[in-house]
DNA sequence: TATGAATGAGAATTCATTCAT
DNA sequence: GATGAATGAATTCTCATTCAT
């Protein structure tokens, strides 16, 4: 009832408008913002939430889902220095996403999600290390905690650009492996 | 009067039994645990945690100026190598501290500390290049800013010992430049 | 969503509710009594009153419009001399109010509930002195100052009614010019 | 013991600056003050403030005897016209004692002080309707009423001196009685 | 289903008062 | 007597969640 898409044709507009409001607040505010504050953005009611999300975790959840099924796709469509950098520039944007990637306290399970990126994660990593790009004593375990570390750096640091170039050409060369 | 360390013997006391209560409710619940946990843990009424430190930001930040002023200290006996290992290592158990190198939403103004961290890192990372363990090309800011990458990762993360080694062997293996 | 009165009847019914509450509340105890306080007398949670009144001087400024609101209504049914002894007579009764127009550190900006009974005092000052039983010389502002004065006097100083029409005798005396 | 001056001389020139300070600050922010404020401006601790007033109630009792006798005082060298002008045109600047000769919630129980210049204020009437500028049907309780209530305008209304003087000169000439 | 009002358990902060030093 | 740290009840306000309309 909670998972699956709404039948009728309203309600499934209002929890993508409901998502999408959330990942704004949320990317704005941090996951302390307010459900009102969604609610608002998203111009239902807070009861309208709730009944699409029981729980604020469950809200969260369904936007990380969301996020990491988007980050899936953008995966299947670059290399994995280009993901890197890709995912690491829009990280600061995600503030929301981050934050649920990183814990801070709400309790938040999609290990499908995480799952399904691990292995789109994997594909590249296999890729570039057959085109010799990679060197191959580099396993996905570390590849996903140096993703996962970036992005909170980035996300945190409020790095500009150029600092982001100089610090990912720091984890390039590692993996290159000289 | 708020400033300065106060002078009676019991309240330096106090204050120190609330920074460590403080440094180990954070630690345990994040920075959204509340004051009174923290007087609970000191065993101290609320009123003394306000005394000592009059908004819940003054205590983060008194928390946070003494665990960067540790990490000067333990930079000076360490290479930049085995620094990194360190701070990493901790990082986990620091969920506050990382928290709040982080941002999370909490007004810390602590820009003198972070400043003596960021020049003793600097001092790690001149000697370390003059030793010719790291690439010329590599800079102070990017060098924190993995610092920074890392901890929040190996908190968040849940890193064990091998994942950590296995990473911070790439970051490090990138920092010498191959 | 928040200005305006609320569209449920319930909703409508408990704002009512406990701008009574609110009123009586403060009357007896002065502005220093509880939102609590008031929520306990209204019978609702202590939400609800936050939620209708966002702070509490949202709610002594709600309570003030409508006493001041009250007067123009009652200033439009009397002479200036009833007028005066009509509003110092209830002033005893209205700590709050009183305590409100007189300031107390409170803040609340009501200008345009002042300025109507401001202009109904006038009318009648006006048809007074057209009548002939005030003084030319005497203007609107030093009306309203006496008036504010008796009623603080009132309030505070326990006036029974013997005391109070032979104040009132002596202000009327010196309106009326001798 | 409470009452009585004390012995040593530096406990009596503490009185007296506490006094002093519980003067200005309760004037300044009204009796909300905290006690705290009251000592830091005296320059002393907390403690020495309870150890003088055990209470903040009788403080603010020691504050307005020494005020009324001060207006004791005052009043023998005018007349009744001049005293009500001077009284109201400082009560103004005396926020703390008309909030109290108000009542405003603390309880402060000064009947002698008060009795005292009810006598005063008694001879300085006795004096203006044997020289004939008041007439003989106004008595004492009526005159203290309209002494407080102008106080209470005065301070509360923000009044200027020409405001004052219009208001005072409608007051006069109904005690004049035309 | 949607609405939005009501609930009530916290959370931060203040302050009169007490008491150890 | 003076000091100032400690106490803890009280207060304002927030917000996830429930439920009547």
């Amino acid at each position: 009832m909670v998972d699956g898409p709404p039948r009728r044709a309203d309600a499934q507009r209002n929890r993508a408008r409901i998502l999408d409001a959330a990942e704004a607040v949320f990317a704005e505010f941090g996951t302390r913002a307010s459900t009102e504050e969604v609610a608002r953005r998203a111009g239902v009611a807070i009861g309208t939430v709730f009944r699409h999300f029981p729980t604020k975790d469950d809200l969260l959840a369904a936007i990380m889902k969301r996020l990491l099924a988007k980050l899936v796709e953008e995966a299947t469509e670059r290399d994995l220095f280009a993901f890197f950098r890709h995912v690491v520039a829009q990280a600061a944007a995600k503030k929301a996403a981050v934050d649920l990637l990183a814990g801070s306290g709400v309790d938040v399970r999609i290990p499908d999600a995480v799952e399904h990126l691990r292995d789109a994660v994997g594909r590249l990593l296999a890729q570039a290390q057959d085109d010799g790009v990679i060197t191959a004593s580099v396993r996905l375990p570390e590849v996903m905690a140096l993703l996962a570390s970036l992005c909170q750096g980035a996300l945190h640091g409020g790095w500009d650009d150029h600092l982001q170039a100089r610090t990912l050409a720091v984890v390039f060369a590692g993996l290159k492996g000289c």
